[in-house]
DNA sequence: TAGATTGTTAATCGATTAACAATC
DNA sequence: TAGATTGTTAATCGATTAACAATC
């Protein structure tokens, strides 16, 4: 019994409603499903690569192949974007690359704050993929004094005490969280109080969020322990 | 084979881990999934958590509470670790742990190479977690003239031509992929004919590799893609 | 013991794959 | 048309959740 209060008690503490592992609740209101979503950026690219090699159409069973994945697979997930193939001929590269960049919102611009500028944070900020879907990295935070003014990509790394003026001014809605893990829930609770609604989180901290608020968790360390057990295991 | 050879490689894992544990349960590990592999990491790192903080047992409830998941998922993902918890009292967080750092090789030591040097390469090369799941990356490399010499956390970044040599001469298994993705299938090749078993992807092109290959990709902004389009959906 | 918690079977849910009709 | 390919329903597979017996 003391045994139990006492995890509650300590549970109670740092978490209430965790962001689910899987992300897969919040998810379930759409009618898309999570591992087709995960799916369309790469369909985006098949297009992107066969477009430029002179193919005016693609069919289910191409796309397929080339992922490793079912064909009907293929036909349903495009399905499920709402864009519709020509029987007889496949899907038109073009029109389904478009028809992509609007569903997933890619010309849409977002704006972001990245909170760390570590190693990783820095690389995020320079990382040149971003810029092709939308995201911009608008400013930096960090905690340290030493970091506060040096530019990264040229952007001025800020200190702390200008989270609030900046995330609000501008309404930000994206945070990228690449900080120390054991500060990781804090900073989240400030950026929810500012109005953030999405985290990216590449801390290895699980974060406690209203349900308005999506986390995505990109934990390296995980996905590395993940394929090396695989690794291991088969020798 | 992309994404899915990982999910191919459980058929060969469950003979390996049933002749290690045949004397205990058929349930053991004959069920194990990719989802449940995925969530070990976060079972180890709760383990540490509330070890620290002085608790010697911890039941699947406060467990499933922490990550957002069903209590009766958390008891099946244990199970099919091969660890026993008690009755009425939990699972013992010291002894969890032990076990899941034999389970998953967090005590071997995993040699790698990353290819691409970029910020990114950098980054990771500098990442401080990957040390405390053994991994070391050994050697980097380059097709840059001008990076050639340059050191990295320690490690001098080497001229492509020297892969062979390096990768051959320590056998190493894991390559991490961080150079633009037009090279990637190029040097993906390269690696595997040297004998590499394990690519840690970060360019978003998908590789094809022979069966014995796993691929593990991390593209990231491919994960963007998922996270934005949820919250722009969601407004 | 009584009661809390694990371990395990059964039921449900959801994603993938198979089959085939619809289409041009 | 004939044949190739899409679109869609049905079947299968697998993961999650519910229920409850086993345990200490």
């Amino acid at each position: 019994m003391g045994t139990y209060t006492l995890e509650e008690a300590f549970l109670e503490n740092i978490s209430k409603h965790r962001a689910k592992i899987s992300n897969k609740e919040k998810y379930s209101l759409d009618h898309i499903s999570l591992p087709t979503l995960r799916r369309l950026p790469y369909y985006y690219n098949i297009m992107i690569t066969f477009e430029k090699n002179g193919f005016k159409y693609v069919s289910s069973a191409v796309i397929a192949k080339q992922l490793g994945i079912d064909d009907t697979q293929v036909r349903k997930d495009i399905a499920s974007t709402g864009y519709i193939g020509k029987p007889k001929v496949g899907f038109n590269t073009v029109e389904f690359k478009e028809h992509l960049e609007d569903f997933l919102g890619l010309k849409e611009k977002k704006e972001a704050v990245l909170v760390g500028a570590g190693n990783l944070g820095q690389a995020l900020t320079r990382f040149p993929g971003f810029a092709n879907y939308g995201l911009n990295i608008s400013f930096i935070f960090d905690q340290d004094p030493n970091k506060i003014g040096q530019k990264v990509n040229n952007k001025e790394i800020l200190p702390m005490t200008s989270l609030e003026l900046k995330v609000k001014k501008k309404s930000i809605q994206y945070a990228i969280l690449t900080m120390r893990s054991d500060e990781a829930q804090n900073i989240c609770n400030k950026l929810v109080s500012l109005g953030v609604k999405a985290i990216w989180n590449f801390t290895d901290s699980y974060l406690e969020v209203p349900d308005d608020v999506f986390v995505w968790n990109e934990n390296l360390a995980a996905s590395f322990i993940t394929l090396s057990h695989l690794v291991e295991r088969k020798k």
